[in-house]
DNA sequence: GTGTTTGTTATCAA
DNA sequence: CTTGATAACAAACA
């Protein structure tokens, strides 16, 4: 599930593959993938180009030359997957061509979405098995008001333990799983990385909010852009279907502490990872290390 | 057929 | 009003 490392990723891949390149064809293949009326989508991009990418959280704001800029949120199973050019692309779609593993997850396929064909042959595939991702024009005014929901970036100055403390004022009941998962808290932290922080942390994520000390809580602020920052650096974490523009897996995933490990051995002090359901999701933990 | 996967929003209860 | 819990969305997989 692509939270801030996995987008941020393919951000900047895609600011080195896409930008400025004239746009000449866009196929929407499933209407929904793409919200308003798709023929006013396809005519707004032709011939149009994106001139920058931005981030905020899961959220993608890509700026175009001429208005309205484009939002795109790839959700739980979204992925953009850029091809400099494809040759046998007819063959490929046909099924008459061999692919290896890798091909089948990067190219054209029947959870291909959105294709944006560019000037110089380059593809870029928005593909989507669950189409809960979007690709949706907006004008500044609706942007700004989506960006305005958001709380800080984790890796950002303004990103203070002073903001941290704040967040916990607000809550006493919920489980603090649930407060790093609030977008409106901290832009980008989802289901993966709130289990890996809250193991760096040594706090179990269903402990109220209200009930963990000031230590405690310093060391959840501590925590977050370190983890943020290493799983940027190992380019996201592949669970089921990310992959970044290129179509590669992330590397994080061999660096997971807790997520996805129930049943397994803690690699800090051998204790069988836990998984249960909290803050609606389903959490891993550590019952020895985190407390 | 059933339960599970999760980002976000809608809905409902307290 | 706030907070928090839960369902819904869609599709695949075990």
């Amino acid at each position: 599930m692509p939270e801030l490392p996995e987008v941020e990723t393919i951000r900047r891949d895609l600011v080195k593959k896409i930008l400025n390149k004239k746009i000449v064809q866009v196929v929407v293949y499933r209407a929904k993938s793409v919200a308003g009326e798709n023929t006013k989508f396809v005519r707004h991009l032709r011939n149009n180009s994106i001139i920058a990418i931005e981030r905020r959280g899961k959220l993608m704001v890509w700026r175009l030359q001429k208005k309205p800029d484009l939002l795109v949120h790839l959700k739980m199973t979204g992925q953009l997957i850029y091809e400099r050019k494809i040759k046998n692309r007819v063959d490929i779609i046909a099924g008459g061509h061999k692919l290896s593993e890798q091909d089948i997850d990067a190219l054209p396929n029947k959870f291909t979405r959105v294709a944006v064909v560019f000037a110089n042959g380059g593809e870029l595939f928005f593909n989507d098995l669950r189409v809960f991702g979007y690709m949706k024009l907006a004008d500044e005014k609706v942007i700004q008001k989506a960006l305005a929901e958001f709380g800080l970036e984790p890796l950002t100055k303004a990103f203070t333990m002073d903001y941290f403390e704040e967040l916990f004022k607000r809550r006493s009941r919920a489980p603090v799983k649930a407060l790093l998962l609030d977008q409106q808290a901290i832009a980008g932290l989802g289901n993966i990385y709130a289990d890996e922080v809250l193991f760096c942390a040594d706090v179990k994520p269903s402990r109220p909010a209200s009930s963990l000390s000031q230590h405690e809580r310093k060391k959840i602020f501590t925590c977050i852009p370190k983890i943020t920052v290493e799983a940027l650096k190992h380019r996201g974490t592949t669970f089921r279907n990310f992959l970044d523009s290129s179509g590669k897996k992330g590397n994080y995933t061999d660096f997971l502490k807790v997520y996805d490990r129930d049943g397994e051995a803690c690699k800090r002090c051998g204790t069988i990872i836990k998984k249960i359901r909290c803050a609606g999701r389903g959490t891993h933990f550590c019952p020895y290390c985190q407390k």
